[in-house]
DNA sequence: TTAATATGCTACATAAAAAGTAGCAAGAGG
DNA sequence: CCTCTTGCTACTTTTTATGTAGCATATTAA
């Protein structure tokens, strides 16, 4: 199996243009890719920490999520678990935005889910 | 089958929890979700337009994503084909930052990829 | 030294999502 | 009527993700 890992300037799931950007929304567009990092931006954890707070991501997938993550230079295996890295946390002052967005977004959002 | 689309309030593809910000990263953590509101953020598109755009988009999942951010108040169809509502262009405010930051991510990636 | 626990996984079987290709129904224009 | 475009649906194949089990290594504690 190749690499598969997206990388700016090579070919990546549905774009052959390899345009930065789409390379960065197919790595960030995998499961638990932006949770991963959300969790991380409270400080280091360790696999099983992250599972749990994920909490029903598979060790599969958590697995490839952190090769990916670490392969693309936004998180690394510190001494107390995974840790977000300089570029890392450099993203996710972009991502944090959304956490009080999506709560404005929540409440906006027509009351369709009858069960809350 | 249930609508599956991401709500906050609800559970969502690997969260009990329903909070808003992992509902929103369920959505837009779906292949092409990202790569369609950033196409619309240049005006609005036909569905046969996007699918061009986003090059191998299969008509499927295209159509599924507009269906998903349609109900979720991201984009809406208009008179000249799909086109992101004030909401939408809000989330794309905050996405915006992310095609600067992708190129510099590009550069300081260390030329890693063997194959080229 | 041994046993108990936590950690970071790998293996495998099943289910769900996406890709890829074909083609149809409806509308516009000639 | 014919042709073209548009917005899909249907179907098959391939890729991803889920869910569960469990192993190897390190740590602690007796």
């Amino acid at each position: 199996m190749p690499s598969s890992i997206p990388r700016p300037g090579s070919p990546v799931r549905g774009s052959r243009s390899g345009k930065p950007i789409m390379a960065l929304f197919d790595l960030l567009g995998r499961s638990w890719a932006l949770g991963v990092i959300w969790q991380l931006s409270n400080g280091p954890m360790t696999f099983r920490q992250l599972q749990e707070s994920c909490e029903s991501v598979s060790p599969t997938v958590l697995n490839k999520r952190l090769k990916e993550l670490k392969e693309s230079g936004v998180l690394a295996r510190g001494d107390t678990g995974y840790e977000l890295t300089a570029t890392g946390r450099e993203l996710f002052t972009l991502l944090e935005p959304f956490g009080a967005w999506s709560i404005r977004w929540a409440e906006r959002l027509p009351g369709k889910d009858p069960s809350t």
